[in-house]
DNA sequence: ATGGTAGATACTCTA
């Protein structure tokens, strides 16, 4: 079982790239983000000539996260129940195989003490909330996607230069770990401990090339999943490829 | 030196 994340900017706009990735790597799931487009325009077909179910969640321009699936969703969610009327999209849940499947775009933040940080903030407390009313640890739950935090310093290119900075400041992390305590460990560091694997790459600058990094893409697992972990993995080819998207997807594979 | 690029939308915002 291969269930893999990746925030694609504008599904889109990469519909050739997610679609050879697909074939290359097989995964029995892929939850995106970023889809940038509204369910009506979502491309259901394309995914499902290459055996993908799909459920997305979506908004025009901005936001937006969909799941694909080889095999049936159960309970579909869209959003956290307490989002107000006309909330971004950044949040979609489904039982796939037994495993609870959910994939989130954390808000980006924009930058330390603007209005979009605190709403970042506030977010991560209410995502703490809804694993606290909707699940228990001991249930195989598994939270990825995009989250805008990189939790380490061996997680940042340059962490003396990202300090204090948005993506890598003590609130930011502090509201991460908070979730995390909620019961879940960072699968990718029950397999991986180096440094300088990273999930996005800024589109400026070189860099990619210069491998200036940050890993901010995630897979969280609840202790009943963490027992039947095999790896995970960022899959850096597809950043390589003409117009990539700025992040790597991210498989986890399990028994 | 606060640069640089990319996507969606509509002549700018977000990341």
């Amino acid at each position: 079982m291969k269930i893999a994340t990746w925030n694609v900017n504008s599904v889109l706009a990469r519909l050739p790239q997610v679609t050879k990735w697909l074939d290359a790597a097989n995964p029995d799931v892929l939850c995106m983000q970023e889809t940038k487009c509204i369910d009506e325009k979502f491309p259901a077909d394309e995914f499902s000539r290459l055996g993908y179910r799909s459920e997305s969640f979506g908004q025009a321009a901005y936001n937006g996260v969909a799941i694909l699936s080889r095999t049936d969703f159960q309970h579909v969610h869209r959003g956290m129940p307490d989002d107000e009327d006309g909330a971004q999209s950044r949040l979609i849940a489904a039982t796939i195989d037994g495993i609870r499947i959910v994939n989130v775009y954390i808000p980006n933040g924009q930058a330390i003490g603007a209005e979009r940080y605190y709403f970042k903030l506030e977010w991560l407390r209410r995502l703490r909330a809804f694993f606290e009313s909707h699940y228990l640890p001991g249930e195989k739950v598994l939270l990825c996607g995009d989250f805008n935090v990189a939790p380490e310093d061996r997680d940042v290119h340059d962490p003396m230069l990202w300090r204090g900075r948005i993506h890598f400041s003590e609130p930011e992390k502090e509201a991460l770990t908070y979730v995390k305590d909620w019961g879940f460990v960072d699968a990718f560091r029950m397999h991986n401990s180096e440094e300088k694997q990273y999930s996005w790459w800024d589109y400026r600058a070189g860099a990619f090339r210069r491998n200036l990094g940050l890993r901010i893409d995630h897979v969280w697992i609840t202790e009943p999943l963490a027992k039947e972990s095999l790896s995970v993995v960022i899959d850096k080819e597809p950043r390589r490829w003409e117009k990539p998207s700025d992040h790597a997807p991210v498989i986890a594979e399990f028994k």
